[in-house]
DNA sequence: CACCGCTACTGTAGCGGTACAGAAGCCCGC
DNA sequence: GCGGGCTTCTGTACCGCTACAGTAGCGGTG
């Protein structure tokens, strides 16, 4: 029998938790008499679909539906709701709670290392983030940046609420990572070593590496300095032992490009210098080509971690009557969109980050759909996407010292 | 005496509400990332603070507090019921339950104009995004990117979970901006018309143009074109009364530095060619030079809305053999670091987007604080960061034509 | 006219937490 | 020996919404 009273009404709306216990319910004693507040009807607190369902009378659960499920009731009802729903000044169902009811938040998380500000420091990394925000919107997704550093009590990966992450060239050492993983939540892992069971993304830098490397090496160096980025010190010119010595914080990439320059590098005989870079630097990097020069006066080619980085050293270079590539060849990494605002313009690597950024979203966006839906899903292979050698006018045949 | 029983068990959790109950049972078992958890004790749902509170023989209480609230309890309960959690696999309060219960979610949005994709163009943009991250992410909050389009169903201004948002460089007329102010969400405009009662964080983008604009003059052109962004076409050249129409979609950068322009240059009598680019092109602009030396084919000097644009147009110039500064003048906008590696370096007008992003960020945290302290706070002022006019290599006296 | 299949709406029972107001035990001082 | 002031835990009452299983009404049917 539904004749057991009216709608149910919200028990005191508003009280119990607010600061001012008192003034509400003196509100709520004196509001059925006189409606004081120019609001149609008086109604205190919070406006919820409570709210509003009492004021069209009709059930809750109707007016959810008429913000969510419209065919659920009549196009007639609706509308009535949603214009009752207007005048009030509701908004809709608000988004903390429909989370919780839904079980999904409708945003997903990108865990970053451990410095959000130095995520962005280049364009290539900023191409990656559109991309993946675009894709994602593209869902009704949004896009949730998260700290791999706890910032005192909060920790990102473990209190953020989030459907699924996308873990992108995160120190593993940051814990951040299996946090995520410990809440269950969807994964796929973006320049980072692969793990067995995550779906990933990754490029072939290490190939990439190595073709610039013979490249390098088919033009005839021999004396070839490699600058790279290290998540330790030391910095700057590195002795031969620690050359290739592979720490997980120096990151993916920084790894597999290394990887691939001494691959190439040692199948022509040849020992580089190595020059490491703090990981965090953020360009306008100051003298290193001085400094490789002063280790290694002969060194005729560079292979760089980044364009930035390449970039950085053409210019030392011209800067300091050092032509390129007539006395220094440089490669660099990327094809960020500066190696064409080089003069000459540089030859690198061409990864597409937009497609990584996409793929990323869109495997993520998969994974949290097919979850939702209860299924299964198979744990999405990883992708490796290609790289490829763009040569342009930054490299050459190496300087005939004139005396030789 | 609470020894009327134990502590509510919690009725068949997460049944009755999955479609899938069986599979998902089966999946909970058998899932790769759960099988590694010991499971002292079988226990299939979900893992929830009464969970724990059931193995430890405490209220769910004394766990939430365990978490969220550790001098409610002593340190030794509370390192049991930590250990019974890890050992159950309990990660911590879920994010979503606890943001409906505080009426926080941790995370604030910031909400971008249209194209998601675009934001992210250049580095300015980045180095604004980075900056907010980090402040925000000092303060343990969140970042969430928010498109002002809806996409399908979804609109994130509306149902995306946030405590306070960032509208930046918003087209007005998307309405996003609006749905956010209906939510009565804490707010910060920043590039964007200023508005009544909202602090907002803006440059003196206009004093900037301004002075940018009388640079030129001061050295001597008057044969000046202007190279701005638009929302909507016209674009390339643009009929003379065109010129100044200012339309909101244009974006308040644009708006004022058009503005700024003009005001300097009808000061000295000149009129300027304008040329408008799309809003988000992303930079490789093709023939802006070549199009506007077309039209007039005596400009001596370019005003570029921004370092981006500005650079292309000084590779384009060079590239045809026209010398900068020599036969013309360009001035940027921003102080990108690509300005510095221009080769003549870009005389540009700076503005600090680190520090923007870095207020509007801390200006939020302190709506959002305040709020949550229920206090009312005033809504702070806005504040208007200053912009400098760096005179570098690539503007120079205009060039006196031979027969002249 | 009981029976069926619809559509339109409603009631119940959660989602997983937290705030707040107890209540129990305990040490203190008078 | 008793009220008071801790510290440490517990119970209740929500936060605002949604899933699911009804219940009503209603036209068509055999």
């Amino acid at each position: 029998m539904p004749a057991d009273g009216p709608a149910r009404r919200p028990v005191i709306p508003g009280a119990g938790r607010m600061p001012v216990p008192d003034l509400a319910v003196d509100r709520i004693a004196s509001a059925p008499g006189a409606a004081r507040f120019p609001e149609s009807e008086e109604h205190v607190g919070r406006v919820t679909l409570q709210t509003v369902a009492d004021k069209v009378g009709v059930s809750r659960m109707t007016v959810s539906n008429a913000f969510s499920r419209p065919d659920q009731l009549s196009a007639q009802l609706r509308e009535k709701i949603l214009a009752a729903a207007d005048e009030l000044g509701y908004t809709g169902p608000d988004p903390s709670a429909r989370a919780l009811a839904r079980g999904a938040t409708g945003s997903v998380g990108v865990l970053l290392s451990n410095s959000t500000a130095t995520a962005f420091s280049d364009e290539v990394a900023s191409a990656f983030f559109g991309a993946i925000a675009h894709t994602l919107n593209e869902s009704g997704l949004a896009l949730t940046l998260l700290s791999s550093e706890p910032s005192g009590e909060v920790v990102p990966a473990r209190d953020v609420a989030m459907d699924g992450v996308i873990v992108y060239n995160c120190d593993p050492a940051s814990g951040a990572r299996e946090q995520v993983v410990r809440r269950g939540l969807p994964i796929v892992n973006v320049d980072q070593a692969s793990e067995a069971g995550t779906p990933g993304v990754n490029v072939a830098d290490r190939e990439g590496a190595r073709a610039a490397a013979r490249h390098i090496v088919e033009l005839g160096h021999t004396k070839v300095a490699l600058v790279t980025k290290s998540g330790e010190p030391p910095y700057g010119i590195v002795d031969p032992g620690e050359a290739d010595r592979h720490r997980a914080s120096d990151g993916y990439a920084s790894i597999e490009r290394l990887a691939g320059w001494t691959e190439a590098l040692e199948e022509a005989g040849v020992t580089p210098v190595v020059y490491r870079l703090p990981i965090d630097a953020m360009g306008g990097h100051g003298a290193i080509l001085a400094e490789i020069l002063e280790a290694a006066p002969d060194t005729t080619a560079v292979l760089a971690f980044s364009d930035v980085i390449a970039a950085d050293i053409v210019l030392e270079a011209q800067d300091s009557g050092i032509d390129v590539p007539g006395r220094l060849s440089v490669v660099g990494f990327d094809d960020n969109p500066l190696a064409l605002r080089l003069r000459p313009q540089l030859t690198t690597v061409r990864q597409d980050v937009s497609e990584k950024g996409r793929l990323a979203a869109s495997m993520l966006v998969d994974a949290v759909r097919s979850r939702r839906a209860g299924g299964d899903a198979s744990p999405a292979a990883s992708v490796t996407l290609p790289t490829e050698l763009v040569i342009r006018g930054s490299t050459g045949p190496p300087f005939e010292a004139p005396g030789a």
